[in-house]
RNA sequence: GGAGGGGUUCCCGAGCGGCCAAAGGGAGCAGACUGUAAAUCUGCCGGCGGAGCCUACGAAGGUUCGAAUCCUUCCCCCUCCA
């Protein structure tokens, strides 16, 4: 099966989207919020749990399982779906986050990025044909280009350098990819200048990708930054292909990224805040270690149907995450997962309903 | 009975004449987290509205311009010998 994307629908008062992929490994209704999985898991949760939660698709990182436990390796024990037990649709990070994320160890070369391995100091040229050949060997859906995120703050004259590279580096991606049945998508960037985001549309739409990703967002601009190129870039992207914002985000800004067009979103958010003791709910955010809970017999969430409100109290969360057990980040995670999850079930059924603005109105003051 | 070591802020523990409201942990309290170098990081943590003052280093006296730090007595604790 290769991959495509189907529009459903539209919202009738917002740019919103109902739409469908279908992947290799199964189809993903979009909008759509895949969890983050670095490292081949969603950090605390087991797949079974993932799937219980809601999770269509998932995410891997290029630079990540290259570095550990090497892309060979998980080709030859059948790959990434195989290796980590995850019969669904992943979509694979390129690296191009660790450009930014790793800004210490890394140079950034004309033919690609040079790191050094945060994990043992080694040096690795991660070219674009690099980046595309390790997704290949970890067999995902979906593969992202290698991009520059460009960092926050940068000059006019250094995203526009930062962008040309970016460019080319799509265009070497695109040449390199040998399997038609995974998609390649490719990435926006321009940073926070308009003209320069229009231009890497002009840039990147023409090459001709699967679907198109905005980057280079929510790495420390103001959040109107973040929402203005969101309003301005998304509806210029192909209406035939995949929206991906990538990075985001708070259930506030992916509501607000849907109401512009924008149909995938990846963020750390709910599984890093979960196992901080950070916890969602549609009302009040719960820092789990507060001493208010110390006594609360009243689950998470009570609208909440997943496997933590449904079994425990506020006050055994809180007992668990003082005291240290892992127990405590697996259930945690569990409950923002299925949480992030219950928000996409919302947004598909309201612009099902034509009444995504109503519920946007709920999220952004 | 003899010899030695010790009692420090909630706990452990450093300090051993002024730079000490007292290092460093822990506990406690609060906050942050946006394509994961994150089970991480940050702040507060004797009292009083601040420069400041008050109360604090087992107890009581003393020496000194100045004492958690030196001296005397007392009260506890621990180790070894009898």
């Amino acid at each position: 099966m290769h991959f495509s994307f189907e529009m459903i629908k539209k919202d009738a008062r917002t740019k919103a989207r109902l739409g469908k992929m279908t992947t290799p490994h199964g189809s993903v209704d979009t909008p759509t919020f895949m969890p983050v999985g670095t490292q081949g898991t969603v950090k605390a949760l087991r797949p079974e749990d993932l799937r219980t939660c809601g999770a269509q698709i998932i995410l891997g990182n290029t630079y990540h399982l290259y570095m550990r436990p090497g892309h060979e390796s998980i080709r030859k024990l059948g790959g990434l779906h195989t290796f980590m037990n995850w019969p669904g649709p992943i979509l694979t990070d390129s690296g191009g986050f660790q450009v930014y994320s790793l800004g210490a160890l890394r140079k950034i070369l004309p033919e690609g990025v040079m790191f050094r391995s945060h994990i043992d100091g080694s040096k690795h040229l991660l070219t674009p044909q690099k980046a595309v050949e390790i997704q290949e060997a970890l067999g995902s859906d979906i593969q992202m280009c290698l991009d520059e995120c460009t960092p926050y703050p940068a000059t006019h004259k250094q995203t526009q350098d930062s962008l040309a590279l970016t460019t080319k580096w799509a265009k070497l991606c695109r040449e390199a990819k040998t399997n038609p049945e995974h998609a390649l998508f490719g990435i926006i960037q321009g940073g926070t200048y308009l003209d320069l985001r229009r231009q890497s549309v002009e840039e990147i739409v023409p090459i001709g990708f699967d679907g198109y990703a905005l980057g280079g967002v929510s790495v420390g601009e103001p959040k109107d930054i973040m929402y203005s190129i969101t309003q301005d870039i998304a509806p210029l992207l192909p209406e035939d292909k995949t929206r991906y914002l990538m990075g985001v985000g708070t259930p506030e800004d992916i509501v607000f990224a849907v109401s512009q067009g924008v149909d995938m979103f990846d963020c750390v958010m709910p599984t890093r805040c979960a196992r901080h003791g950070l916890l969602f709910t549609n009302n009040e955010k719960i820092v789990i270690k507060n001493a208010r809970w110390r006594e609360d017999n009243r689950p998470i969430d009570e609208t909440c149907d997943c496997y933590t409100c449904r079994n425990y109290s506020r006050a055994y969360l809180r007992h668990l995450y003082i005291a240290g057990e892992i127990l405590a980040m697996i259930l945690n995670t569990i409950h923002n997962i299925r949480h992030y999850m219950l928000l996409m079930e919302r947004i598909r059924s309201a612009i099902r309903e034509d009444r995504l603005d109503e519920l946007k109105k709920d999220f952004i003051k």
